[in-house]
DNA sequence: ACATATTTCGTTATAATTCATTAAATTTCA
DNA sequence: TGAAATTTAATGAATTATAACGAAATATGT
């Protein structure tokens, strides 16, 4: 990896969630200690990032604020969601065309990526972002621009997914039940969801530990413990059932 | 292969994926370390890429930060970009469907943006979120995203394009010349926008007076010039065809 | 509180890449 | 053919990545 592009995903890391293990660094960029070390170091000179025990911390916690609720989410959970990421990239295929919805599982999800010949659909510039990060072309669904989740919705967004075709799709969800399904707080996202996963061959959602017995407003798609790809199932209900764990 | 050839595919990589390594680009091109290592610093210098320790890197990357107005008023002829931004808002009535075409042009008249109703459309993300920014709804062409410009290209976007209509239209052109017509440097720049505009009912080009006479390597559409807007018409050759003004 | 592990850190040393330079081979075109 | 441009190969130098290890900071257990 090279270097600029490691110090960026370093910046990126850091900035979307307020602190970063040293450790995580590494497996994130493939790299030594001793490379992180330096680099942050460097980072650090250079004001970018600030060093603390352990990582690195993002600088400001004023401009940060403006969003809180998608970056508390990238906090919460990150070792599970990075844990599903892992073993959701095991069944991307070279020369796939994969459909990876907007959220924070899926981002995850595109940052572990390593298969030749993908391609990578997506309503989430910020996913995109990172694939494109990753050295995947990313194809964007378009549609109305939402600034504050950063992605497309809305019926143009649906007329666009109607068009294509996916051999494979994962999607995130605020809750799971057994009764209710996969659900979503937002009706206009729940729609996107609903349309993407008809357009894909298989579709796997994926969903940490802490969303099972959840239920938010709108269910995009009804329970499936064999597409459900999770860290751990604590819960008895929903033992033996099939679900997909990605135990260490 | 050619050498026009090479350097043409390395700029593509450099800006599709953002970061390039130099063995990428030698197996892309399947040349030599020496060749590469050469080209670079052609490319370099003529201020194509940004070259890094182990490949090459895109342009627009250096300042990952969304700061565009900054980055805009440092560009050149901005004022006469304003001047001409306010001269074509005029022509906006309330409740059109407007398309914005990405370039510095069209930022500023995405700054400019004043009548109730308006939806825009446009294949620019950073159209978009100076739109959103002035509390317009902002609709955005999807298909492949091209990190150096921030904006969506390919075969997808201009699919998409092709179901849309829009009452107005404004683009943004490198060149203006009597035989050659309006002219951009880049090929698939120069096919979106020829299909935007055939999308258009009406659609007007902004070229500052610097553009006159120039001429790059791919027309877009015929010169026309009752659907021209500049600053200030200086030659001779281009006074009295009806060229819309914008003097102060 | 104390002593003992464990982790993290900074330094130094070493290995691996990447670079610029030079020169040689190859192609292009007059 | 022969000169210019282009591509390639070869080199030692410079930069970067990694490994090793003792010191400092934290965590753990009694």
């Amino acid at each position: 990896m090279l270097k600029e592009a490691r110090l960026n995903r370093i910046i990126e890391a850091v900035n979307e969630r307020r602190f970063v293990s040293l450790h995580a660094l590494m497996e994130l960029t493939h790299s030594s200690e001793s490379t992180i070390r330096a680099d942050l170091v460097e980072l650090a000179e250079s004001g970018k990032i600030h060093r603390i025990r352990g990582g690195a911390q993002a600088i400001n916690d004023e401009s940060l604020s403006y969003e809180p609720s998608l970056e508390d989410k990238l906090g919460l959970h990150f070792a599970e969601k990075r844990l599903i990421a892992q073993k959701a990239v095991t069944l991307v295929r070279p020369n796939m065309a994969v459909y990876l919805d907007a959220g924070t599982s899926t981002h995850a999800l595109a940052e572990e990526l390593d298969a030749p010949g993908i391609k990578i659909f997506t309503n989430s510039m910020h996913v995109a972002r990172k694939v494109i990060a990753n050295g995947y072309k990313a194809y964007v669904v378009g549609g109305e621009f939402k600034f504050s989740t950063d992605a497309f919705i809305g019926p143009m967004a649906q007329d666009t997914l109607s068009r294509f075709h996916f051999d494979l799709g994962f999607f995130g969800t605020n809750g799971v039940s057994l009764d209710q399904g996969f659900t979503t707080p937002d009706v206009e996202e729940a729609a996107i969801k609903a349309k993407a996963m008809e357009q894909c061959k298989e579709a796997y959602v994926l969903a940490d530990s802490s969303k099972f017995g959840v239920v938010t407003s709108v269910s995009f798609h009804p329970f499936d413990p064999s597409h459900l790809i999770t860290d751990h199932v604590y819960q008895d209900e929903y033992r033996n059932l099939g679900i997909l764990e990605a135990k260490p």
